[in-house]
DNA sequence: CAGCCCTGTTCAACGGGTGAACAATGATAA
DNA sequence: TTATCATTGTTCACCCGTTGAACAGGGCTG
């Protein structure tokens, strides 16, 4: 749970759209309500987000999700690292992919 | 539990090497032993992998796993559609990693 | 024989995920 | 004003897949 894929998605939607429901947020990243507001939370915790109580025009109440200073730097680390991940994760599929090919002719 | 994946995996695994324990099966697919035996009983259910009594040379006791001719008829299906899985997954992949880029050059 | 080792099998315990239910608050209607 | 509705965040009992320690069976060795 709170892995990097998570972490980044979250600060990624929050970043280009800071005004998100935690019931909209869980549907974008296909999670559920509990996991967003634990994950929400924890990223509020550990000082990446601050959650401004809001007011917005219509029957809006909720938070403002904005990003700190800090949540911003670690969107980057966190966006090249995330990168480095999935480059490794398409090579290794392409490698795996190539075994398949084998394997099928192989039949 | 016992996804395309799985079925996939164990078979191949038992198809080149049918004197395997669960243990060292379990390790291979880096699952739990629990689960490598749930899921190799469910293959025998289905009638994929028969599992004969085994007297090996030396300390062995255990079975010998071998596919059925439904077995390895799977297993070929299992490896199309396996593969064209992956194909799908590696062209998604690829799309990511294009907007992680973009990202990153972003900031 | 006893001890050892390698099997397969079981199942209580663990833990992450779920979403219904609740509380709070503002907008709207009567 | 008061009542109702809508939308929010928060909680937490429940679910269910996973785990691996513990057990039982059987062959080998000394």
């Amino acid at each position: 749970m709170l892995d990097d894929e998570h972490r980044y998605k979250i600060l990624k939607e929050l970043q280009q759209d800071p005004d998100i429901s935690q019931r909209e947020l869980a549907r974008r990243l296909n999670i559920s309500l509990g996991k967003a507001n634990f994950c929400l939370k924890a990223l509020v915790e550990k000082g990446l987000v601050k959650a401004d109580n809001f007011k917005n025009s219509r029957n809006k109440v909720g938070y403002l999700y904005l990003l700190t200073p800090q949540g911003i730097e670690a969107k980057a680390i966190l966006t090249k690292r995330f990168l480095q991940r999935k480059l490794e994760e398409h090579e290794r599929l392409a490698q795996e992919i190539e075994q398949l090919r084998e394997e099928v002719l192989k039949v």
